[in-house]
RNA sequence: GCCCCGGUAGCUCAGUCGGAUAGAGCAACGGCCUUCUAAGCCGUGGGUCAGGGGUUCGAAUCCUCUCCGGGGCGCCA
């Protein structure tokens, strides 16, 4: 209905401007807001008052001219001045009974819109590497880049869901040297486990996979792999420097067949591993790309030598840099290390500049809070290519900070420690754990307390509002017990009983859904579909608890069954764009 | 030092493009099950929107300064 409004009062503008009463060359935007208080009516516009100076009137008198020149409309009941100049419209009975309607036929596509036309736009999220099982941490971008790539799909963008796989580099040689230092050890070698190592138990399984596969066949002995290596931080020395040696050794005393073979083992298995547990928490994805194609088919090789061919980059120290200063980066940065290997910055370029090749109307990268330092030189790069980097959006996501016992929770990879996202979803249930994550908004820093999500389920709004759809469903199944039947048209006849002020509120929150999709969608908020589905709820139980829906007049009753229906179908629409199930019963 | 995010009720947080009297949940207190699920509902109390200045018809919202909290600033990934 607010298009419609929207169409009334751009009609009006044009009137008055053909009458002379408004310049015809000024810049207008209709603004049509839901009004907060009742008395102010449906909808409210301030339109007067922006324009009012480009009329030469007062507020007041333009908002006059303007309703005066108000295409009549069935569907508007009044319309209002209203304090300093607000036009106010109230609908009539009919624009709500419409909304049902269209909520009952349309089902599970209310709330959908084509705003998008079918425009490409990708989202990337999560991304970890895959260097140990996802951790909670993790787990609040998977909620959000999910429900942020649903919502973008509600209003007819065609979404494309990325995970971008770090299958190269440093890290992932950390791992490959810690399966084959646990290997060691199952083979019966003692050694000193590098402080840098990865220590989670998932190493042991993948060594003991190693073994199971090889046996003893690749078992070097723990003093010729250590020999020479720079000794480790408790020994006085530098533990970056004592893991490089190692991975050196390894790699030397493997082989590259079984170093590949190794490190290919651990990344087939965490990123296996991570697969199943998005999947197992309701979050899928379309592409899984990998970092080392990008070497592999010379994409980083070839955004080096466009940087270059544009001037872009300089040698220095024995080191190739890229100028992002000229961009507006802080400083330079280097692209390949003197030691010629590139950096994971020059991956991402490549990444990015591939990204945009593809071809997306939008890229919408999802990133931890503490990669922001990173947005301003991958932004430059893109502009230092030529392309468009307002293309790209790069969403920041704080930290959920844990809580248990009033304590906070330290996490970290390696050390081991940590609470993974598999553990939170088998503790919280997914419901809960989805919606938890995105009642908040991004940029917000998240306290999640476990305890109360474990253990005080009650307590979390995800319940509130699936109770509501299961008291639905339930309303239906005594209707069915008492051998009585929904009449729907009966009921779509009837819909001028429904005058409790109750009813009125629930039928206004069901028609306010499609604008809530449509702004949660563009401004990249779930949360603000989770906070309406929440007062949603309530005013369903509210409804529940000062009326009864079964009673003996079959047209009230149908009506309000209408009504009820088209709620239970708002849930589970809503519930669905957050990745929360809507059970029938609780 | 520079950069990003935040500061709203005792606690956790909403507050749409600047809009009319700043809202929820939890906690506290008082009520409501013979009736469609009490995982619910109703009521009461609770505020210097961190602070100063500015922009304008109008500021929690925009600009600026200060204070406080979190995070980030590698030829790491």
């Amino acid at each position: 209905m607010k298009p419609l409004l929207s169409q009334l009062l751009a009609s009006a503008v044009s009137s008055l401007q053909t009458q002379g009463d408004l310049p015809a060359d000024i810049p207008v935007t209709i603004n049509l807001e839901r009004a907060r208080d009742r008395r102010h009516g449906d909808f409210a516009s301030n339109l007067a008052m922006v324009l009012c100076k480009a009329a030469g009137t007062k507020p007041r008198d333009l908002a006059q001219k303007l309703v005066a020149a108000l295409p009549a409309s069935d569907q508007v009941e009044k319309v209002e001045i209203a304090g300093p100049g607000f036009i106010n419209f109230f609908l009539s009975n009919s624009a709500w009974h419409a909304t049902l309607g269209q909520i009952l036929q349309q089902q599970a596509r209310y709330g959908r819109s084509d705003l998008g036309a079918g425009k490409p736009v990708q989202v990337e999220f999560v991304s970890a590497n895959p260097t140990g099982p996802l951790h909670v941490g993790h787990g609040r971008g998977a909620a959000y880049g999910a429900s942020v790539a649903d919502l973008l799909e509600a209003i007819g963008y065609q979404v494309q869901r990325e995970y971008y796989v770090n299958d190269a580099g440093r890290q992932m040689d950390i791992l490959a040297t810690s399966v084959y230092l646990r290997y060691l050890d199952l083979c019966g070698e003692t050694l000193d486990f590098p402080v840098n190592g990865y220590k989670g138990d998932y190493v042991w399984d993948i060594a003991a996979s190693l073994h199971r596969r090889h046996g003893d066949a690749l078992r070097v002995s723990a003093d010729s792999l250590f020999a020479d290596v720079p000794v480790d931080e408790p020994q006085g020395g530098d533990k970056e420097a004592h893991i490089d040696g190692l991975i050196e050794r390894s790699r030397n005393l493997l082989g590259e067949k079984h170093y590949r073979e190794t490190f290919d083992l651990g990344l087939e298995t965490i990123l296996g591993d991570i697969r199943r547990d998005l999947e197992g928490f309701g979050v899928h994805y379309d592409t899984w790309f990998s970092e080392r194609s990008l070497t592999e088919n010379g994409s980083v090789q070839r955004a080096i030598e466009r940087l270059g061919e544009a001037g872009h980059t300089y040698e220095e120290n024995g080191a190739l840099w890229f100028r992002s200063t000229d961009f507006g980066d802080e400083k330079d940065r280097v692209i390949v290390r003197d030691n010629g290997q590139t950096t994971y910055f020059a991956s991402d370029i490549a990444y990015h500049m591939h990204k945009l090749e593809r071809g997306y109307e939008r890229v919408i990268d999802i990133w931890g809070a503490d990669h922001h330092g990173y947005v301003p030189r991958v932004k430059a790069a893109l502009r230092a290519l030529g392309d468009d980097a307002d293309r790209l959006d790069v969403l920041l996501v704080q930290f959920a900070i844990l809580y248990r016992g009033g304590e906070r929770v330290q996490m970290s990879t390696r050390s081991g420690e940590f609470v993974t996202l598999r553990e939170l979803r088998q503790e919280v249930g997914n419901d809960a754990a989805r919606f938890f994550y995105v009642m908040r908004k991004c940029e917000q820093h998240m306290d999640f307390d476990l305890d109360l999500a474990k253990s005080e389920s009650s307590d979390n709004p995800v319940y509130y509002i699936q109770y509501a759809h299961a008291r639905v469903a339930s309303v239906f199944r005594q209707l069915a017990e008492k051998g009585l039947s929904w009449d729907r048209d009966n009921g779509t006849a009837h819909l001028a009983r429904l005058n409790e002020s109750h009813e009125d509120a629930l039928l206004i929150s069901l028609s306010r859904y499609p604008e809530v999709v449509e702004t949660a969608a563009l401004s990249h908020e779930p949360h603000q579909l989770a906070h309406f589905l929440r007062d949603l709820a309530n005013e369903f139980h509210t409804y529940y608890n000062a009326h009864q829906f079964l009673v003996e007049d079959a047209d009230l009753r149908d009506a309000r069954l209408n009504l009820i229906a088209a709620t239970r179908q708002v849930i589970a629409n809503g519930l669905g764009l957050l990745g929360v199930g809507a059970p029938d019963r609780m």
